[in-house]
RNA sequence: GGGCUCAUAGCUCAGUUGGUUAGAGCACCGUGUUGAUAACGCGGGGGUCGGUGGUUCGAGUCCACCUGGGCCCA
């Protein structure tokens, strides 16, 4: 061995066996079966037991697949606020939840079931959806606890199990005790053959060829024979026809032809003269929608008045500009029905054929409006009572994508059904839950304005739903179909239902359900029919807080917080508003924090098509759960929040800074004992009170990212403060100190006790953000080892005491380090490009400055700690009132340099068995022997 | 088509009530070091703030329109 690499054995230098690598895939499970072995979410409600409470009430995921990367999302942003929220002392019971009522189960496993031919029957249906679903939980609460979420397990709810599924109808039961439950028709697909409602995802479209048609309305109280032309597809529907609708400020125009006289859109008309064969016709007035909308006109085959309403959605795209309007038969036609009073009208059976309801023609009644191969004879006979009543003006085929039945491929109708509905507007019910929301805090703001505009925009709530795998909506009929709907029965049937589940609805009979309820007098007698219908899905969640935050003893309603993506405005926030609202005339909530969506690097949404992987579980695999955490904190998360390899790739490298800082700041506290070497903080060095100055001003800085849920400012402001302030400041000028001087050193004790305050710091703010490696590093910290007993989510938010914060002590440094930005580097680095030095320690720097300079003074009170500021060998200071201003000057060192600590010092010193080194080294040296 | 919303360097983000040459970290290029080395230091290039028009002595920052993206509807 050399004298040079004996003398480094003589150095302090880092030791730490902290990785360097996180290995985090195979290591951070490790963490997680310590956490769940010592109980660390007990752990942390114990320690906090007496502090203020912070309920986030957790909206509960779908349980039909693995967790996705956006829920990743939200469960990371959870976890992280409550994570900080524990450390200041918050008592932070947090209970996770999950959503299992649904079409899209229900759809995926009718597919299964339908597969492998078995039973379809409500209750095989419901038993399979209830294992597909349990299966589900099973999967992700395995990957969100991977993800690092910590929660009470043990005591989740799901909206499935029998307890919750009560209190689903006991906030039915205070919607009927309210009055607001009433019942009315609204169109819905049905599919003929399998004589149910369909729902938009069991909707397939396919290419079809249906008859179009021009049809003539007589306009009435004319002086001449005038019409207005509407244009179908679906001729069948016209039976039904109760209205024809006008775009209000499009121009509509009379064509005039043969003594007769056609309106229709002004932009359409030119086509129709030549669709309709008019040849020789005039155009005559014009007028805008909205002059035409107090017309009316007679239907073409039975006896009744068509009014003219106006619509926004009328299109000036095909037909004529004027749109039949069939309130039982679409959903537009429903909607604008509804604005204008309208009947729901819909004289369709089941079977859909035509009912004799005393209106129908004759010869259409018990006509099937079902098409077949052989066409649709409901279509074939309303064009021939058409042709019949010279109302046909022209019939063509139309190619278009019709809605189809998943199952039997048939194509659907819309057809108007019996629902129940939740009549928004009684006892002022929608303009208070307006007013709530004045009361809720928002982040973003204009979250209060999205929900608001649902709010005032939403129809009555429709909350009937022909489906299997929900709650059912405990109600009965009689033989006129005349329902009993009674708060005390469903009262009665949610106790019932707590005890045995809501399959005892599907599995008893009508007399099973209603034994030991006193039926009221006026139905005593009655042979009653269970209905078969189920409940909204977003009544289940939406009855969440009243499940949950009502019934946990150490909860509280409403909750402080409900975090969710953006999309909720219109879901989960609102369906509970109103829930919340209609029972305890209180929104459920104090605070909504919504994020975006994840979207691609080019700021697209994400699709399967593309072929990047979407489940939390994917990354993780790659890349640990503390990188996902970390990319979700470090985005801005109330807009967009793209995800690309790219992005990935730099947080992984912040992540590695990170990991080296703490590494590089264990190592240097290898020989550190805190109950023994710890300086006061008022002795400490001037460079070290500063950095300590910088770390107070980071505490600060990040507590108020925390407060206002800018969570990415906070990981952006520890990323500047690991290069700006440690790595290429702080950590570069006391390397020399912790090496070089001997262990005991003053000044070397000195550094580390701020080291080690740092080091106690960041870990701490790190805590909520990387919640494994800043736990890895606290534990390090206390033992030198990976776990430790006492975790760093049982400790406090970091504090800087007041003594850190001396701005006046710290100003020298301050002034120091800003000439060597401005002054110092840039002399250096002419010297090195000269290839005159090496590394910094090579040279000498000579100041000259007038004494009229301000930071004279400081340069000469500092004028020994000078060097090591600039990480030099030498300073000389020259007070010269002649320079007009500073002026730096560098030269190579003289003198001779020390194999030990590579300073240039004008003479070295003998020391056994070294050799030749600094007076300063040999000094050290020989202590040390 | 409608409601809400977003748009600053290659990437992630700052830019306070409109005011001097628009900032940071990362990446990139050059370079030093080899005693934080699958590290670290120093230096440098790079944006006119999505576009157009307006208000103003002056706009990334206010207004209008347009383009593109997102969420929710239709």
């Amino acid at each position: 061995m050399n004298q040079a690499n004996e003398l480094k054995d003589t150095l302090n230098l880092p030791q730490t066996n902290f990785p360097m690598r996180a290995n985090a895939v195979e290591r951070e499970p490790e963490r997680l079966k310590h956490w769940e072995e010592i109980e660390l979410y007990d752990l942390v409600q114990k320690k906090n037991a007496s502090g203020d409470t912070f309920v986030l009430h957790d909206g509960p995921p779908f349980t039909n697949g693995d967790v996705h990367v956006g829920t990743a999302l939200n469960k990371t942003l959870k976890d992280s606020i409550l994570r900080y929220k524990a450390a200041r002392g918050y008592r932070t019971p947090y209970i996770p939840g999950w959503d299992c009522h649904g079409l899209p189960i229900e759809h995926k496993v009718t597919k299964k079931l339908r597969k492998e031919k078995a039973d379809l029957d409500a209750l095989s249906v419901r038993k399979s959806c209830a294992e597909f679903s349990a299966s589900f939980i099973e999967t992700q609460r395995s990957q969100f606890k991977r993800l690092g979420v910590l929660a009470d397990w043990s005591r989740e709810y799901r909206t499935m199990h029998p307890s919750y599924e009560a209190e689903i109808l006991r906030t039915f039961a205070s919607f009927v005790d309210q009055g607001l439950v009433y019942r009315s028709k609204k169109p819905v697909y049905w599919s003929i053959p399998c004589r149910t409602a369909l729902a938009e995802a069991e909707i397939e479209y396919q290419d079809h060829v249906s008859p179009s048609v021009f049809v003539r309305f007589k306009i009435i109280d004319e002086d001449h024979e005038s019409y207005v032309v509407i244009w179908t597809t679906t001729p069948w529907t016209l039976p039904a026809n109760l209205a024809i609708a006008v775009h209000p400020r499009e121009h509509y125009i009379e064509i005039k032809h043969g003594g007769k006289s056609y309106w229709v859109a002004e932009k359409l008309a030119d086509s129709l003269i030549d669709t309709l064969d008019l040849a020789g016709a005039t155009k005559g007035a014009r007028k805008a929608g909205s002059d035409l909308c107090h017309w009316k006109t007679q239907h073409p085959f039975i006896d009744r008045l068509s009014p003219i309403l106006t619509a926004e959605y009328v299109t000036m795209e095909s037909g004529t500009g004027c749109v039949h309007i069939a309130p039982g038969h679409g959903l537009d036609d429903y909607l604008t029905g509804k604005e204008h009073g309208l009947d729901v009208y819909c004289p369709l059976s089941d079977s859909g054929c035509y009912e004799d309801d005393g209106m129908i023609p004759s010869e259409l009644v018990g006509v099937s409006v079902l098409e077949k191969a052989t066409g649709c004879p409901a279509n074939d006979e309303v064009i021939r009572i058409l042709e019949s009543t010279s109302s046909l003006l022209a019939k063509q085929s139309h190619h278009h994508q019709y809605p189809h039945c998943w199952r039997s491929k048939t194509p659907v109708v819309f057809r108007a059904m019996d629902q129940w509905f939740v009549a928004l507007d009684k006892d002022e019910l929608r303009s208070r839950c307006i007013d709530a929301i004045e009361d809720v805090s928002f982040t973003p703001d204009w979250g209060r304005n999205r929900i608001r505009g649902f709010l005032e925009s939403r129809p009555d709530w429709c909350i009937s739903r022909q489906r299997s795998w929900g709650v059912p909506i405990p109600v009965f009929y009689d033989e006129e179909g005349e329902p009993l709907l009674s708060t005390e029965l469903i009262n009665f049937l949610a106790n019932r239902i707590e005890k045995e589940g809501t399959d005892a609805w599907f599995s008893l009979s009508e007399e099973e359900l209603l034994k030991g309820f006193d039926l009221p007098s006026e139905w005593k007698g009655k042979t009653l029919t269970k209905g078969t219908d189920t409940l909204d899905v977003w009544i289940d969640s939406g009855c969440s807080h009243r499940s949950v935050l009502k019934n946990l003893d150490d909860l509280v309603w409403p909750a402080d917080l409900y975090l969710e993506g953006s999309d909720q405005h219109r879901g989960w926030f609102q369906s509970s508003l109103w829930t919340g609202m209609i029972a305890y005339d209180h929104a459920p909530y104090k605070r909504i924090l919504t994020h975006g969506f994840v979207v691609d690097g080019d700021g697209r949404k994400i699709s399967k098509s593309d072929g990047k992987p979407q489940t939390a579980d994917s990354y993780i695999k790659k890349y640990g759960a503390d990188v996902l955490r970390l990319w979700v904190c470090s985005e801005d998360f109330r807009r967009d929040i793209p995800l690309s390899d790219e992005i990935l790739g730099q947080v992984v490298r912040s992540y590695r800074t990170l990991r080296n800082t703490l590494k590089f700041q264990l190592g240097t506290l290898h020989d550190f004992d805190p109950n023994n070497h710890l300086v006061p903080v008022e002795d400490l060095d001037l460079i070290d009170r500063w950095a300590l100055f910088k770390t107070a001003e980071l505490i600060e800085d990040v507590t108020r990212a925390f407060d206002a849920y800018e969570i990415h400012k906070a990981v952006q402001l520890i990323n500047r403060f690991c290069s700006g302030v440690l790595s290429s400041t702080y950590h570069d000028v006391i390397k020399d100190r912790l090496y070089t001087l001997h262990a005991g050193d003053p000044k070397r004790r000195s550094s580390q006790t701020a080291i080690y305050l740092i080091f106690d710091s960041l870990v701490r703010l790190l805590g909520p953000l990387t919640p494994f490696t800043a736990d890895e590093g606290w534990s390090f910290l206390q033992s030198g080892e990976s776990f430790s007993t006492d975790p760093l989510l049982l400790q406090s938010w970091p504090q800087a005491h007041p003594s850190w914060l001396d701005s006046e002590i710290v100003a020298d440094a301050e002034i120091i380090l800003k000439l060597k930005e401005s002054h110092i580097n840039e002399s250096l680095e002419n010297l090195r490009s000269e290839k005159k030095i090496g590394q910094s320690l090579d040279a000498e720097v000579e100041i000259r400055f007038p004494s009229t300079e301000t930071i004279a003074e400081v340069l000469s009170r500092r004028s020994l700690d000078l060097a090591e500021f600039f990480i030099v060998s030498s300073v000389v200071l020259i007070a010269d009132d002649n320079e007009p201003k500073i002026t730096v000057s560098a030269k190579h060192a003289s003198g001779i340099r020390c194999p030990r600590s590579w300073r240039w010092v004008p003479q070295l010193v003998s020391v056994e068995p070294w050799g030749e080194v600094s007076p300063r080294c040999a000094d050290v040296l020989s202590r040390n022997s």
